[in-house]
DNA sequence: TTTGGTTTTTAGCTCAGGCTAAAAATTTTA
DNA sequence: TAAAATTTTTAGCCTGAGCTAAAAACCAAA
């Protein structure tokens, strides 16, 4: 039985929050596919029919073996072509979750291994997501901590953002903040929780800690 | 007013006809988007509501301006998207029309025009066929005629295919021809109306009349 | 010009995937 | 623990896009 593109929109949510909070509540699935509640509730059951996904009455959603599978070959087919939009279209890293959101219901395993084998097995997708692999395996990102956690003298890369809504993403290219830069905390302001980073000391960055709370890093030595 | 896949799918269907035989009807259409006469009717009423088709019962359809645009355009995405499969993913060129017949319904102008722009705006698709540029001018080839109408002595290039179902693209496969080969044809058997191609005077290749019937070649000087 | 065959349309149905409003269940609060 | 608030489910409806079977229109021959 061949998954529809709302179908597989379904899996996917459940499983990042599944990976998230633990629990993918009725509600919060209606969130995240932008349904209601009782279309969750209708879907639920057919999914849970045809095997894909465990579920009672009032006790959310859980996948099963398979279902987990699916979800976790879109998340990857989602990933590799948002990184063939950024690197071989040129797309900023802020507009190319809608046409994933497309893009990774076409075609089956020997399309997205044909593209992942292109664009050479990248490890990450734009915003420093991690790309399971075609064993289905993801590899955890290491140490990555938000970046309102560093304290005073730390020194560190960015490594990826927890929010990637277009607008945090466009607001971080206007600080010049991307993935794969170092930096070194050398400020906390009292007031308002703000840091001041700086950039193998030359040029300041401030950034609010609502920014900080959305950025992931990793601590490098020394 | 935003077209769904299927919608899309007669435009091109219309378009096709239109540019073929003349007149799409009723029972062509149905043949080339696989659905009954019945949900024809039912979408060339809807799509002539919306201002993409003419139509007044039992007369056929024809492409309205807008509608023939729309249908170039996804004629466009196609074609582009078929030489992405096979120039960048290496995909035969048998197995990229259904994966193209889908990819041609994602997204609009921007990411064709990049995609055309990462291809290095290629003429013509893997099969020959020429890709209407970003305006939506289809540049006609030139001087194509069918391998069947050559005689003996001419000398020609495989330039397309009229035929383009695997089971056909594969033949050609078996024979080595392929699109921008060269040959002479050296001789014409009374018996069968099969034809004996040589290539530079090496191989020679017998084509059946079926075969030259579906290739197309553009006659060479001297 | 009447008859018969073909094509198109109409009528009525189905299925997926949505929706709203109301009922039921669950959880929280007083 | 009873009441209130929240969440989930149920019931009933809608739209898009298909289908079949029957009626209507059109075309071609006799
Ligand atoms: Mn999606
Ligand atoms: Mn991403
Ligand atoms: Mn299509
Ligand atoms: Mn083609």
């Amino acid at each position: 039985m061949r998954l529809s593109s709302s179908q597989e929109n379904y899996l996917k949510a459940i499983y990042k929050l599944e990976v998230g909070d633990g629990i993918a509540t009725n509600q919060s699935l209606a969130a995240l596919v932008e349904a209601t509640p009782a279309s969750v509730t209708n879907m639920l059951r057919k999914l849970t029919e045809a095997g894909w996904v465990e579920y009672q009455a009032y006790q959310g959603a859980t996948l099963t073996p398979s279902g987990r599978n699916e979800a976790v070959t879109l998340v990857r087919k989602h990933r590799l072509w948002e990184v063939f939009l950024v690197e071989k279209l040129h797309y900023d890293w802020d507009a190319v979750h809608s046409l994933a959101e497309e893009l990774e219901h076409i075609g089956g395993e020997e399309l997205i291994n044909r593209l992942d084998a292109f664009l050479e097995h990248p490890a990450y997708d734009p915003h420093g997501d991690p790309i399971p692999n075609a064993k289905g395996v993801v590899r955890i990102r290491q140490h990555a901590i938000a970046a309102s956690e560093a304290v005073v003298g730390d020194r560190f890369v960015v490594c990826g953002v927890k929010d990637s809504s277009s607008l945090f993403l466009r607001h971080l290219d206007k600080l010049s903040i991307c993935l794969g830069k170092a930096y070194t905390l050398i400020d906390l302001l009292e007031f308002d929780q703000s840091a001041v980073w700086t950039e193998k000391d030359s040029a300041l960055t401030s950034v609010s800690n609502e920014v900080a709370k959305n950025v992931l890093i990793q601590l490098t030595d020394e």
